[in-house]
DNA sequence: CTCGCTAGTTTCGTTTGGGTACTAGCTACA
DNA sequence: TGTAGCTAGTACCCAAACGAAACTAGCGAG
């Protein structure tokens, strides 16, 4: 399995610092987003973006191309369109597809896999849009409390 | 209402674009991460973040103090931990408690608000722990396919 | 007397993000 | 016959963010 290649690196922490050794043996390991080196580590890199959230959720209602994506998601620049695009394309979240028409034009459309994390990421834009008033409410009060640390 | 400011400010898009209007009276607005200007925008960037995600699901299980968060989350800076810390109490997610012991000791733990955005970020975690072999292995197949478009 | 613990802040070099300009080839319109 | 627009990106440059490491302060333990 090319999977354990991963934890090949160093593992050491901060010097002194005491990790819970979490069986070292040569048995598979458990994928852990906690581990510095483990690849989930890198993937939740990836997913847990604002652009990534975006985009995913906006893909499940159907396929999109490129510059209708870049109207809907207000403030995308094509740079990091393009670049968010790429990313989820390789890690098979979205899938691309080209038309040789007049200008060509590009498909996206979300993937089985990236539709089951859409509906996780999807959850956590609602939860922003729900509770949108707590927290600035909680961040009016923060303001207002450091203020009067004088 | 105060939320109500935070649209005050340009709202043109791309020069040309049509932006759905999406009623612009003085009504109270519906937040909208897909709007440029609306603060769940800016809470949606907070949030989805891999940091955010990895402190609060662990806050979730118990308060911790600095120093423990830091081991536990391997490879994150003091400067990230406090960094996000800081940001995590502004919006009211997690509450800082600072006890005048002989080192001083500072707790940190979930409150109600980011205990329920804690369960949405568990879910990203999960997923990518869960989903680790087919992004790694559709990372391979994107990689191959890339090699061999000479 | 020096080292280590606590929780951070500061500094600095590198990486990343974002804005803008630019590409190609075709179409619609004046 | 210009020329302005559409398509999907890429190239460049600067600003912002990130990460590693050094540094803060005061006390306990060896």
């Amino acid at each position: 399995m090319h999977l354990n290649q991963f934890w090949k690196a160093s593992k050491k922490a901060l010097p002194g610092d005491k990790v819970t050794p979490q069986k070292p043996g040569p048995a598979m390991r458990i994928p852990n987003v906690y581990e510095k080196d483990c690849p989930t580590r890198l993937v939740l890199d990836h997913i847990a973006d604002k652009w990534t959230a975006l985009i995913l959720w906006k893909l499940v209602d159907g396929p999109l191309r490129f510059n209708q994506i870049r109207r809907i998601v207000e403030g995308i620049s094509q740079k990091m369109l393009s670049q968010t695009l790429k990313q989820l394309e390789r890690d098979g979240l979205v899938s691309r597809r080209a038309f040789a028409t007049v200008p060509v034009t590009v498909e996206y459309s979300v993937t089985p896999l990236g539709h089951s994390l859409a509906e996780k990421m999807a959850a956590v834009s609602l939860w922003a849009q729900d509770n949108i008033d707590s927290v600035l409410s909680a961040q009016a009060k923060y303001d207002a409390g450091v203020d009067e640390t004088a």
